[in-house]
DNA sequence: ATGTGTTCCTGTCCGC
DNA sequence: TGCGGACAGGAACACA
């Protein structure tokens, strides 16, 4: 799935086209993803006006005129692509609904936006906006690591006493929230951590720089339009560039690019997810 | 309370 | 070319 930089590069894509614009229809086209659509989803989209559009970890919340909220998650495959007279400079016409493609909205403005998941990890819900923290897929998550709320006093109390291997405590989004496996070994690696050490047991010096670190990672990631691991696309269908500049992601026997450490990237499995380190450089 | 393993689903890639 | 298995950006859930 996308992280949550791959979800601002959708949010920011769909940012100009959709706040403002009543929706004047969405297609509905089967009745669930992860889980069921919520009841008349449809009826008490159509005729809303999207108020703005804001992200929350990787959930991309679209407030509504009706007082409720859209809430998306693109899940692991889950990719949205716009079409229609409004997108950029470019005149796509309204492709011919393809395999995957569950939910077509229609807005006022010409615009179509289509949610595509092949997977189907990814879910959409309508929430009451003035709660919507309060909904049990928000109510848990940590802190933004771009926000203020995320620091280093935060993060070392974090990870004390946890025995839990650090890798496992920044994939937990109670801790942080929006960071996915690419991001924490790209993170990890930068910082000099081994993703196998246990996060109660780095000195309070060695976590000082992994969120300075962590929010380098993302903002470049962000900068360069997210990565385009397999299939990720921006809302334009452009893929992102991030991907260039992963050191040690899918990179198994490669080289170490820290200068001088000569070390080989190895593979490990982590609670079933591949992590990606460099022996050599991180402890 | 924590920590770990399983599960949902489809597509792709790699070795035989 | 086909077939089987491993693996993929997530995270809820069940269980030790």
């Amino acid at each position: 799935m996308p992280e949550l930089p791959e979800v601002e590069t959708v949010r920011r894509g769909l940012e100009p086209v959709m706040t403002g614009v009543v929706i004047a229809g969405a297609d509905v086209r089967r009745p669930d993803l992860r889980w069921p659509f919520p009841p008349r989803m449809s009826e008490r989209l159509t005729g809303a006006q999207v108020l703005r559009l804001r992200r929350r970890s990787k959930y991309i919340l679209a407030d509504l005129s009706t007082e409720e909220t859209l809430l998306i998650h693109l899940g692991m495959s889950g990719r949205i692509l716009m079409s229609g007279k409004a997108v950029g400079n470019f005149h796509h016409a309204h492709p011919a609904p393809e395999k995957h493609d569950h939910v077509i909205f229609q807005m006022a403005n010409g615009v179509q936006i289509t949610f595509n998941d092949a997977r189907r990890f990814g879910a959409m819900d309508l929430i009451e906006t003035q709660s919507a923290e309060t909904h049990p897929l928000l109510a848990s998550l940590g802190p933004e690591p771009l926000g203020n709320a995320f620091d280093e006093p935060y993060l070392v109390a974090q990870f004390k006493g946890r025995n839990t291997p650090v890798k496992s405590a920044l994939l937990d989004q109670r801790t942080v929230a929006g960071l996915g496996n690419i991001y924490v070994c790209e993170a990890l690696h930068r910082a000099g951590i081994s993703p196998r050490r246990k996060a109660g047991r780095i000195s309070p010096g060695r976590v000082r720089p992994l969120v300075p670190t962590i929010r380098d990672v993302l903002n470049e990631a962000i900068a360069a339009g997210g990565s385009s691991l397999r299939d990720h696309r921006q809302t334009n269908g452009e893929l992102g560039y991030f991907q260039h500049n992963f050191r040690v992601y899918d990179r198994e026997g490669q080289a170490c690019p820290t200068p001088e450490c000569g070390g080989t990237i190895a593979r490990i499995v982590q609670s079933g997810r591949s992590s990606f380190y460099c022996p050599q450089c991180q402890r």
